[in-house]
DNA sequence: AACTATTTATAAGA
DNA sequence: TTCTTATAAATAGTT
């Protein structure tokens, strides 16, 4: 689009790379404003320039865009380099200012989970199951359905885990705030 | 840029909106694309269409670009991003300073966890049993992964010997999720 | 989804 | 950085 056409590479010499970054930027977020003003859509960008300084541009603002984000995208999958699509689904409205809660809502279920798991180690120490030292091959049915029974329990067990791990991920994504521009 | 100029306002006529909206959230990641390549740069864009489905673009990934976003913006710069129309301001929020606190005293809270949890089941592997009676609770994210594997192949032996013994059960109730992390 | 007449964006150059 | 302008790209209306 311009004198000259150009290879789709980084722009080796760092001057013309800022520049392009500065104009590119301008004209990206100029696309984005029309984009959200002639459909009335909501959108948020980020964007480092090569010298690692931060610019944003948010309709009605990068806040209100990533949350809405975050609550309406809470199960899936995020692939990089690629745009995806959604279902649209209910809406509720947790706000920034319930972050606090949610962090200490987080760190209860953190100390309750450490206790439980003292609970079971020392009841695991304590007793043990010979049923279960016996070889998978040698049980009745009855015994291996009770077999099953624990291992459904310790699959619940390590889904609620990883959940947990994951919520506390996400909260850092969720606790977004803003950047300069300009 | 079309065979006419277009007002910048909402488009009116639902179809067409829609139509432009395709197009021009098209050419907004492509542009988006091209700026992250040829200068080297990050971004993350998100963008909800008139019929509110999220789309989203990032370079790596959106992840990385939001985190580095947060980590980078502590609580310094400021100024969202309208720049043509459209309101903004208004609510503040819990700074990101305060969050980043008390999220790294869960991470320290989780790392002693997860040690402790390791010490545990070092302990009892060497004690012998390596049935699955261990301290799943300690676990990180990757032992869980592993551990379900280990799971998923008992429970696997367990069907295997459960149908030699009797043609069909009700040994179904295990179904084979995996906890889906990171 | 494709096609094009036009409008826009922008690479170079100043 | 800002402006200018020749040219590459994006896209509004149409098929």
């Amino acid at each position: 689009m311009g004198r000259k056409k150009i290879k789709m590479e980084m722009v080796q010499d760092m001057n013309t790379r800022q520049v392009t970054f500065s104009k590119r930027r301008t004209g990206l977020f100029k696309k984005a404003s029309e984009l959200a003003t002639l459909c009335n859509a909501e959108l948020g960008i980020v964007v480092f320039s090569p010298g690692g300084k931060p610019y944003s541009y948010g309709k009605p603002n990068l806040d209100a865009v990533t949350e809405r984000f975050m609550r309406e995208c809470d199960d899936d999958s995020d692939s990089g380099g690629d745009e995806e699509e959604e279902e649209e689904r209910g809406k509720s409205r947790p706000k920034m200012k319930k972050v606090n809660e949610r962090l200490d809502c987080l760190k209860r279920e953190i100390e309750a989970e450490k206790k439980l798991g003292e609970e079971r180690q020392a009841k695991l120490e304590s007793a043990g199951d010979e049923r279960f030292e016996k070889p998978i091959e040698k049980l009745t049915i009855d015994e291996l359905k009770e077999y099953m029974d624990k291992l459904e329990a310790v699959h619940g067990r390590i889904q609620g885990q990883a959940n947990k791990m994951q919520a506390s991920s996400c909260l850092v994504f969720l606790s977004g705030d803003k950047a300069s521009v300009e």
